[in-house]
DNA sequence: GCACACATGCTATACAGTAACAACTAGCCA
DNA sequence: TGGCTAGTTGTTACTGTATAGCATGTGTGC
C-alpha cells in the first residue's frame, strides 16, 4: 500500500517524502519493465511532483530552466509522454496539465476531484465505476480503451477556509 | 423524448434533420428563458451541428468563414459560451472540442462515449452514476460543481468494420 | 567499427483561448 | 423623439498548449 493522497493529505505533510517517494518508486517500476528512467525525465517527473495541483507543460518548462537545463517545448512533452505511457504521470484533460500518479505501478483506472480553490488534484478511485461505464458501453457495442473522469469543486479544507476559486 | 443519438444512430440516418432539430429546439429553449439566439450563435450551432464528432474552435471559423462570414476567435469562442451556458453545446475536455447537446432543455449530466475510429461522439447518461461520484466526493469533504466523465475507445460500427484510429 | 534503436536538441509552426477596447443594436422610457 | 442602458459584435494583439520534422547524440550488440 502506497501513501494515501486523495483522503488524507495534511496542509502540514511532508512534501519532500512525497516528491523522493514518486521517484523511487518511478526506478523501481522502470526496472522492472525495462524502461530507461533518463536524467531528463527523472527530473521532469520531480517537478510535476513539486505539488499536488496539475502542472502545465510550459510551467514544467520554466522549472526545468530555473535549474539551468536548456530545454525547449518537445523535451517537456517527451518526458511527459513516457512518464505517462508508464502510469507515473496523468493527464488532467479539463485543465491541459499533468499531475503524478499517486499509484503508479497498481492497476487502476484513475478519477480526479480537483479543487478551484487550492487547485490541487485528488486521485480517488470510485469502486466499480469503471466497470459500471465499460459494461454500460459494452452494451451499446462500444469497446472502451481509456477513461476520463473529472469533477470540479472546493475541497475540504478551501470549504471551510472559505476560498472561492483560483487564486 | 428527444430524438435519440447515442445508441440509435444509424451509418445513413437523415442528418439534416438532426441539424434542423437541434436549432428547432435550441429556438424554444430560447424563448423560453428569454435568451437571445442571434445569427452568430444560430449558425454556430448549425456548424457544430454538421456532425457528431466534437468539433474545434478553429475548426467552426474555418465553417464560418466559408459560409462568407468574416469571423474572429473572439466570435466563436462567445457564441460557444452562450450555447454551453444555455446546454444547447457540451465541451469535449480530452479533445479540446465542442459537440451539440443531445438532450438540450432537460436536466442532465452528459457522459460521453468518443470513438477513435469515426470521431464521433456519443451522449449517454449512466444512471446513478452522478450521484455515486458527488456521494463519492461528499464523503471526502469535497463539494462537486461539475463532472467530465468522457472515454475514448471503438464503436460498432467501427469495430465491425475494422476501422483502428482516427483517420 | 558498424548498425540499430532509442533519446535528445532545435527550429518552426499549428492549434486553442483570452484581454481590452471600440462600435453597433435593441428595447425602454422620460 | 431623443437618449439611456444592457447586451452583442468587431478587431487587434497576445498568451498558452502542442506537434512536425529533421539533425545530433548515445548506448548495445554483432
Amino acid at each position: 500500500m502506497t501513501h494515501k493522497h486523495s483522503d488524507t493529505r495534511s496542509a502540514d505533510h511532508d512534501h519532500a517524502h512525497c516528491i523522493s517517494d514518486a521517484i523511487e518508486r518511478a526506478e523501481q517500476l522502470c526496472a522492472r519493465e525495462g524502461a530507461r528512467l533518463t536524467d531528463n525525465r527523472r527530473r521532469v517527473l520531480g517537478l510535476v511532483w513539486q505539488s499536488h495541483a496539475p502542472v502545465g507543460a510550459y510551467e514544467l518548462l520554466e522549472r526545468l530552466r530555473k535549474q539551468g537545463i536548456r530545454a525547449a517545448p518537445p523535451t517537456v512533452y517527451r518526458a511527459l509522454e513516457f512518464l505517462m505511457a508508464h502510469g507515473l504521470v496523468h493527464r488532467i484533460e479539463s485543465r491541459n496539465a499533468f499531475v503524478g500518479c499517486a499509484q503508479a505501478g497498481e492497476a487502476h483506472t484513475a478519477q480526479y476531484l480537483l479543487c478551484d480553490g487550492c487547485g490541487d488534484a485528488f486521485e480517488i478511485e470510485i469502486g466499480g465505476l469503471a466497470r459500471r461505464i465499460e459494461s454500460r458501453a459494452a452494451e451499446l457495442g462500444f469497446a472502451i480503451a481509456a477513461q476520463t473522469v473529472e469533477a470540479r469543486g472546493l475541497c475540504r479544507r478551501c470549504r471551510q477556509s472559505g476560498r472561492a476559486g483560483l487564486a
